[in-house]
DNA sequence: CTACCTGCAAAAGGTTTGCATAGCC
DNA sequence: GGCTATGCAAACCTTTTGCAGGTAG
């Protein structure tokens, strides 16, 4: 894959801030700094990026995927009331992949855990 | 809700289909049956199904969302190899739910845990 | 009889792709 | 210089929606 600075400021864009947001936000952050940048390359290069293992897509089944520069494990939360996603560290003490392991013939490669419900701010509502 | 043969039928092939369809495999099952039945009218109710939780919604983030007519906590393995998608019965002994409202303020009202990996025949290969 | 549901077709997202040009190595 | 990446726009695919007629209650 060859050096180019829109991958680069794509990349960045993602690592550095923790909204997990979709092609489309990531296009107008993106555009901030590099106005002429287009949502085709945008859209293929968090293809590429996705592929290569240095940003993660999520599946939120509503609406577009959104992308996570975090790599290591852990899981999200989504708020049905505002949409905010947060990150959740996993539990050290258990492992999810294992106990599926045990009981499938499967090998698990990747583990996505989304969970929605209402944050604080938003039970009250 | 009113009653319809349409959806009477969309709900019964996806509640006897361990497959995990996705809308156009839901529309050419029901088609079978119902040879006029329009794609239409199966994302119509899907959505309206789906509202009424009487069938989950799987959100896969490789094309389309799968639809499952099981209600009851499980969650999902699926190969990276033939694209089969299978179902995990929990563990009875582990709430995932209850971890994360013990480390986050949020209350949690669904969980979507979907895992990539190979099957015992894809692993082979 | 009225409100909801259907089939059909068009519209609306979101994402990918073909092409000519620009930029990295 | 060659090969990859970009910008632009068109194409594509999935899902939603407007409309006129049909059906359940």
């Amino acid at each position: 894959m060859k050096n180019s600075k829109q991958r680069n400021l794509i990349l960045d864009t993602i690592i550095n801030n923790p909204v997990h947001p979709i092609a489309k936000e990531v296009y107008e952050m993106a555009r901030e700094k590099l106005p002429n940048i287009s949502l085709g390359t945008v859209y293929r290069n968090l293809r590429a990026l996705t592929e290569s293992c240095l940003i993660r897509r999520i599946a939120v089944s509503d609406g577009s995927d959104r992308y996570d520069g975090r790599l290591d494990r852990h899981f999200h939360l989504i708020c049905s009331g505002c949409g905010r996603v947060e990150d959740v560290e996993p539990d050290k003490y258990y492992d999810l992949a294992k106990y599926a392991e045990a009981h499938t013939d499967y090998k698990v490669e990747e583990i996505d855990i989304i969970m929605r419900g209402y944050c604080s701010e938003c039970q009250g509502k």
